[in-house]
RNA sequence: UGGGGUGUCGCCAAGCUGGUAAGGCACCGGAUUCUGGUUCCGGCAUCCGGGGGUUCGAAUCCUCCCACCCCAGCCA
């Protein structure tokens, strides 16, 4: 069947791959395809799809191409290519030598409709696009006969001959193939296979002006390619009787196409097309902003390949239509990050602590962990001093049942430091705390009491001194709605609070000279990661996700 | 009677050669813990869109019905 070692779970293409196998198709061969169309970012409805298909590959021994569907001139630009390749290598997949552009086959995709036209499968047509869109019919009534049908071989030849030499203009003719008109099936309708569009491609540039349609070019790729199973979306169910038509009528390597349902994920919009109109409008700041779920947007955000594949490995595959909760990913991402990041201690809304019985100018280095899930990842030196910030969420004047933290009279531990304990809560004259006067006990020295003393709390903090000042971007889900889509316009559904710029907090001096996209654990918060607008005078922090937080669950209720 | 699909726990999803409902996320307890994190233990569908039928026995077979999704680009 297929290496044990890998225990991903069952569905359906497996079993399909599996019978294929049993009886001896293909040679025992497996290749499948990544082919997106380069004129947009991937994002993670993507990363399933090239999870699946180059999983698949893997698991079967097989190989799995890239190959970009370039058929349509005035969509697609080189940039995508370069990100969609780009995003491809992070999520850590390889197609080695085999990446291919439908465009590679212009010349080939030529010479079959020459074959469909000799074999008088094909017909060139001068309806142009309204009257084609009448000719066809609707979903419940059957179309018409197109009048140009029944045209000569040579006059087709000629006529398609002259199409490619741009002696037509655009959209003034069509090669057509002769299926039926009466089929229930619209694809089938004698469906368009080569359009006139003058359009500089952007790699054959201006040597065509002819281009193939989807469905003819698609299929043709696959069996050029040896694609033995063709994984799609649910929507292209319709046009597998026209994908085998194509390859039947050719008499050409016939692939097989599969159709699984797409992801979609709550609080979140994946369409390109829309995720296009959400940077045209200004929405975000590019296809890169870290609230995009583009694999830039995430990589950006913070979120690691591995978590991405492991997400795509936990939601399984099927055709339902179907809605990933966000949660999942969010938990894919934690799973990955926390035996991975390292800890750190970061106050992002700090309140000044000043430790009375403590020396002006002393200081004091304790050891910290640096991941607890990772003794390899060692340890580090955290400085102490009198003054110190802690997080306003950490200390409550008139502290409820639960709340286990810092108040007044009240004693808790600081990470790896000190107990202190609250003496004095200063105010400003609007009433503000403005800073907390504290003593701590020289004895707990570590974080553990000789006498035995408990705590309920262990604070994180940092040295007023020696704490690099940073930015933290906030992220919040992009849209308000589980389905942006509700109420009609993804537009108005936009959560207004998806950022919040700090601009006050500090992180222990262990982070300087961290480069973009590292992670951290920012201990008791989330994880943070370095974003590329950091300088040297100024560290930028993207939120990546918070941990889990029971407290703020208790405080809900 | 256009055509093509899908309906199993709040969200994913196994199961499909009939034998009496995996797992994950979420959620709810409880234990451990110098992160109210992690980890650990326990709970969480007598029921598989609905009705009928076949059978000793059906989520799995038959049948009727219902709901939802996709298709009328010279886009992919």
């Amino acid at each position: 069947m297929s290496d044990p070692e890998i225990k991903t779970p069952s569905n359906f293409i497996k079993q399909i791959i599996d019978e294929d196998l049993k009886q001896g198709k293909n040679e025992g061969r497996v290749h499948t395809r990544f082919p997106p169309e380069p004129n947009g970012y991937l994002h993670i409805g993507h990363a399933k799809s090239i999870c699946l298909n180059f999983g698949i590959a893997a698991r079967y021994n097989g190989a799995c191409n890239l190959r970009f569907d370039d058929t349509n001139p005035e969509k697609e630009e080189q940039e995508y290519v370069d990100s969609i390749k780009k995003d491809v290598r992070w999520l850590g997949f390889s197609w080695d030598e085999r990446e291919y552009f439908a465009s590679d086959y212009f010349d080939k995709f030529y010479e079959f409709a020459i074959k469909l036209i000799e074999d008088g499968k094909a017909f060139v047509c001068d309806l142009d696009a309204g009257q084609m869109r009448e000719y066809r019919g609707t979903l419940k009534e059957p179309g018409t006969e197109s009048p140009f049908k029944n045209r000569s071989v040579a006059e087709n030849l000629d006529l398609f001959t002259r199409m490619k030499n741009g002696e037509f203009p655009d959209g003034s003719k069509t090669l057509r193939a002769k299926i039926d008109m009466s089929s229930g099936n619209i694809n089938m309708r004698d469906p368009v296979i080569y359009r006139i569009q003058r359009a500089s491609h952007h790699r054959t540039g201006d040597a065509w002006c002819i281009y193939p349609m989807y469905d003819y070019a698609h299929c043709v790729s696959d069996s050029l390619e040896g694609i033995t199973h063709s994984l799609c979306t649910l929507e292209f169910e319709d046009h597998r009787p026209l994908y085998d038509w194509y390859l039947d009528q050719l008499e050409i390597y016939h692939s097989r196409q599969y159709e699984f349902a797409r992801l979609n994920l709550s609080y979140t919009m994946v369409s390109k097309r829309k995720l296009l109109l959400l940077v045209k409008e200004g929405h975000v700041s590019g296809w890169d902003d870290p609230r995009m779920p583009t694999l830039s947007g995430l990589r950006r955000r913070g979120y690691p390949p591995e978590a991405i594949i492991d997400f795509c490995e936990r939601i399984g595959l099927a055709k339902a239509d179907s809605t990933v909760d966000i949660a999942m990913l969010e938990f894919s991402v934690r799973d990955f990050l926390n035996r991975h990041a390292l800890r750190v201690m970061g106050v992002i809304n700090p309140l000044k602590v000043v430790i009375t019985n403590y020396p002006e100018n002393a200081m004091d280095e304790l050891d910290a962990i640096n991941n607890p899930e990772n003794p390899d990842a060692g340890t580090r030196k955290v400085p102490f001093s009198r003054e110190l910030y802690i997080e306003r969420d950490d200390f409550m004047e008139e502290p409820p049942k639960k709340f286990f933290r810092l108040a007044p009279g009240r004693e808790v531990r600081l990470r790896y430091a000190f107990f202190i304990t609250c003496n004095e809560a200063v105010k400003d004259e609007m009433g503000n705390i403005t800073e907390l006067r504290c003593t701590y006990d020289p004895e707990t020295r570590g974080g553990d009491a000789p006498d035995g003393r408990k705590v309920k709390a262990t604070l994180h903090w940092v040295s007023a001194q020696h704490a690099v000042k940073a930015e933290i971007r906030r992220y919040e889900h992009l849209f308000t709605k589980e389905n942006p889509e509700e109420g009609g316009d993804f537009q108005s559904n936009i959560n207004p609070d998806s950022l919040t710029v700090l601009n006050e907090c500090f992180i222990e001096p262990s982070i300087k000279g961290s480069s973009s996209g590292q992670t951290y654990q920012f201990e008791r918060l989330g994880y943070f990661c370095v974003d590329p607008d950091s300088a040297a005078e100024k560290i930028v922090f993207n939120r990546t996700v918070t941990l889990k937080d029971t407290w703020k669950k208790i405080q809900q209720k």
